[in-house]
DNA sequence: TGACTGAATTTTGAATTCATAATTTCCTAC
DNA sequence: GTAGGAAATTATGAATTCAAAATTCAGTCA
């Protein structure tokens, strides 16, 4: 008997594992807003399934910080305070670094020559300032060398603290200075992968995010002001 | 009206995040042995609940990483390989440094005095060699370390790996020698957090955790010809 | 008008129920 | 006696139900 086409095949995930997936991507790129309660009839209706499968999926983005569960009043998106990225930046720098020594020391020649492509796709985004494009190649580079560094521990960890801070993140409109700033970072990462150089891949990664931290707190400063609750 | 005591108060967190605590307990210090199907009949009973609050901790636990789940065929302990405790143990390290770096610059004078205090005492239980007494101090130290660094995120990344992997951390007996050092390091981390020299610690404690990986390490491997599923 | 009270409604947390998948038991054929 | 397979049992995933809490709304009185 055949085998069925695995693309083609419905990988029978729960119901729960697949809502933590959906309903995280929606609060990620910003499709329910901080602060806001979430609508469980609501997203029970939208994706067609009861409220037990939704809640399991809510407790566990609760453990993961995306939200915030009060007694008897339910689930809320999570708001990211300045302190909250004063925490969080820190934690994602060593992981970064830690990323990068790995990386440095097991990424194949394959692995590094996609990377030394999505680099160059990026700096034509960059050259006709198209952010969404940018910030596209940019996120493969950075999750390529996650990959690169095999450690599946590591990568979770990261995941989970990127998701908390990409919605700010990734609506961050950079200065052109903060911007240009940082494709010179990503030219020394690829120079320091290809010396396969991991101490100073690990200090570029982590220079690099101080920038990604400078550039959110700026947005996040021009933001609050208008945010009232 | 007089207030009641902490200890008899029913503070009452939803079912859920209580039993994430419970059962994860059960797990981390050993009563439900990894690879063991989780009895959630016997946890409900135990519990007095329901099994939808049951579920849904046993879905956090899973994110955790502390149980394992199958479609259609439940919950079940998760079991630590020594290929985890290679992906573990190195993400732990940098958390540690930072929280040392962090700890070094922010802890207060009064907080050291209780470091200095547990650690006199845990030299009494090393001198009998009181291996309970011992891991119990020692790890009262290193959670004042990282509440000394004040990073909420750092923390809670921390005690979810720890929580991995601790059921082997503290079972395993240590070698005389491995302990004699451990007890150095130990040593070293208190003097370096008096001259609040966080670069200092953080070598420190990183060189302790790979003391202990190696302690683990033994112990798994001594362990694991005898576990034959 | 406007603050307060209390009933009606909605929302939440958790137990129960129900359909289906997995496992066990028991029977039959060899 | 054992391998295979059907029926019974149990476990699992998810929907539904139910009680309690929160919220909304309406009516009362100052």
């Amino acid at each position: 008997m055949s085998r069925m086409e695995p693309s083609s095949a419905i990988v029978r995930r729960s119901l729960h594992d697949e809502l933590v997936d959906r309903v995280g991507r929606l609060i990620v790129d910003g499709r329910l807003s901080p602060g806001q309660k979430v609508p469980e009839k609501e997203l029970c209706a939208r994706f067609g399934v009861s409220r037990t499968p939704l809640r399991e999926a809510l407790k566990v983005l609760a453990a993961e910080g995306l939200v915030t569960l009060s007694p008897n009043r339910g689930a809320a998106v999570s708001e990211v305070t300045e302190a909250d990225l004063d925490e969080v930046f820190p934690v994602m720098g060593v992981l970064e670094a830690l990323a990068g020594e790995l990386a440095a020391a097991r990424i194949t020649e394959k692995e590094l020559a996609r990377i030394r492509n999505w680099h160059a796709a990026m700096l034509k985004h960059f050259a006709v300032r198209d952010l969404a494009g940018y910030f596209a190649l940019n996120e493969k580079i950075h999750d390529a060398i996650f990959a690169a560094a095999r450690n599946e521990t590591l990568s979770a960890q990261y995941r989970q603290l990127a998701a908390r801070v990409r919605r700010v993140r990734y609506v961050a409109k950079m200065s052109d200075r903060l911007w240009t700033k940082s494709v010179g970072e990503h030219e020394q990462m690829v120079a320091a992968l290809e010396a396969r150089d991991g101490r100073r891949l690990a200090a570029v990664l982590k220079r690099h995010l101080a920038t990604k931290q400078r550039t959110v707190r700026v947005w996040l400063a021009k933001q609050s002001p208008s945010v009232p609750r």
